[in-house]
DNA sequence: AGGCTTCCTTACCAGATGGTCAGGGAGGGG
DNA sequence: CCCCTCCCTGACCATCTGGTAAGGAAGCCT
């Protein structure tokens, strides 16, 4: 072969790259021959791997959704077993979220690009979303029936939540555009705007 | 004819077409036949009017730039002449892109596209707001200078209020996607958050 | 009437796109 | 040795893409 080198991890060298590309350029801006063309491959390569352009989406959309459930679940036990409050688990979870933001950023940029409400993977998103929501829901909710959380409507609250996420993409990108650097001050302050908002509206001993 | 109708205005139709699936679909996911076609026109009439189809975003862009342009300078001028301070007229601009923004959702869908860093339409779009926000920043900082507004980074809260309302755009469409009808509450709840943070950052006279 | 302009059309094209098909080389097991 | 499977590739294709060239119909002006 002696074109990428180590041997037998070509998919998951598609799987980055196609990451990158649907999240910077598009679905629709990708084309399988760039992509292959990029890792010095044939177009036929990635659809032996993949059958259609659609599953190879798909399979990006699968590998990072199943990146995010993993790292959240590790947190969930870790604080289950460190035994926080309520508050502070949520508080863990969301820096989780923004920890692997900031360590993957293509990441986001997938997240915009399928959160758009004709895309193709927008379906396969909400399968892997849609059962860790509900999951999120009913917990919060038992919270507010037990009164270690303050009532108000889980629903909108998580998807106000997930939004505020989808839009830290962007603004990475606007400020990109503006010429600002790579800083992540902005990051960070629409991270704790965030957490200042859940922990208004969640937790009983917030102030203000 | 008997096409359209009413005569003269197949650019604005096409405009309004086109606006609507750049906002939607993309631009790579928007083709001139399909485009045409929802129009009961050919392509070649598309062409004719707008010379490619990157003129033809050019032209959507333009147009949707001019209005917001317009629709501020109005509002600045009233404010102006009613002779409020410094943070009434913010929050008076701030009001006034919301407000459009609910009018036209295409818009946001527009600014989300277009505000992806390898899209098309992003240079232009920057051609525009470009010297609005230098404007708003001169101002800001001549304000801060003479102590009617709070020192801070004046460019940087500028770009964190656009991605705001680019923000607002990915919400109602997860919102939309979670099934939840098109309710304005959690935009009004974000047009609240971002007069808080506003505030916070502007307002000498402002809380906490 | 005849020409000019405006608006829209049919006919056509070169290039790119996703996808099919058959085949080739490497390794492993019989 | 042969066969079989895994991984990859070249040749090929139908379709769609944005874009060009040319012509036709309606109105306006002289």
């Amino acid at each position: 072969m002696a074109t990428t080198g180590t041997r037998g991890d070509t998919r998951e060298l598609v799987l980055d790259a196609a990451l990158a590309s649907f999240g910077t350029a598009g679905y629709d801006g990708t084309s399988l021959d760039d992509l292959a063309a990029g890792l010095g491959i044939r177009k036929q390569t990635i659809l032996y791997h993949f059958v259609s352009k659609r599953r190879l989406l798909d399979s990006v959309v699968d590998r990072c959704a199943g990146e995010l459930v993993t790292a959240l679940e590790r947190v969930l036990v870790e604080s289950r077993t460190g035994g926080g409050t309520d508050w502070e688990r949520v508080e863990a979870m969301v820096r989780e979220v923004f920890r692997l933001a900031l360590d993957q950023p293509v990441l986001l940029g997938l997240l915009r690009e399928v959160s758009r409400p004709n895309s193709p993977g927008a379906v396969r998103v909400r399968i892997h979303l849609e059962p860790l929501m509900a999951r999120a829901r009913r917990w919060m909710e038992d919270e507010m029936a037990a009164g270690r959380m303050r009532r108000t409507d889980a629903q909108l609250l998580l998807l106000s939540a997930y939004s505020t996420v989808v839009g830290v993409a962007t603004e990475i990108e606007v400020l990109r555009a503006a010429g600002v650097g790579p800083t992540l001050r902005p990051v960070v302050q629409r991270r704790g705007e965030l957490l200042r908002f859940l922990r208004r509206s969640l937790d009983p001993a917030g102030s203000l």
